[in-house]
DNA sequence: TTGACAGGCAAGTCGACACTTGCCTATTAT
DNA sequence: ATAATAGGCAAGTGTCGACTTGCCTGTCAA
């Protein structure tokens, strides 16, 4: 699995994640669309994909072809691995509020 | 405020906030020695320092003189704005498990 | 006051990555 | 079969950031 803070580190993908979460399973072009439209990003339906392929690689989408579409899944679990247990929780330890 | 994000892409500075996790209120010449201890990170003094800078933007980390020396305190407040309050609480209105 | 220690500023190099362009494959409908 | 839709691959460009080198400022002890 790829770095879940380099996959992060981009605007554009972080929009990615956004709109995966206002409506899961969206395709390359209504991910496309939806950035332009809500987000102000007009990318190239290459960049949008080459984004979706970091966030697969680092673990936070999952895909699944259905027919010649291909859906985009939310995964939220290696953001709490990554963030949540290595920084948050340690700190809960002394000033556990 | 700084992008929060953009100060965890390096690992470098994910390092530095592991180490103030482990101890709190280091100094600049400690952080470079630990770095190159216990992360096998040979950096110069100034890229640390550059780093310091970018995680004080971001507000990950506050400072405070004491004489000659600069102490770094971690903050993870940001972290949880940025992460938590975005993505994982949002996902918890359909699964709250 | 002189030297050592802790840190800051500024310019320069270099590599990685975000993005584009161009073309190709696969699925579905007419 | 042909065209349109949904997506993939590969190469190229350009910018930004991580890191270095060199020098300067401030603090403390002798």
């Amino acid at each position: 699995m790829a770095d879940v803070f380099e996959a992060l580190a981009a605007p554009a993908r972080r929009a990615i994640l956004d709109e995966l979460i206002d409506r899961d399973g969206q395709t390359l072009f209504e991910i496309c669309a939806r950035l332009t439209m809500k987000h102000d990003l007009s990318l190239t339906r290459q960049a949008v994909s080459q984004h979706l392929t970091v966030l697969e690689a680092a673990g936070l989408i999952s895909t699944r072809r259905e027919g010649r579409c291909k859906l985009h899944f939310l995964d939220t679990t290696p953001l709490t691995e990554a963030v949540v247990n290595r920084w948050l929780k340690p700190k809960r330890k002394n000033d556990n509020a």
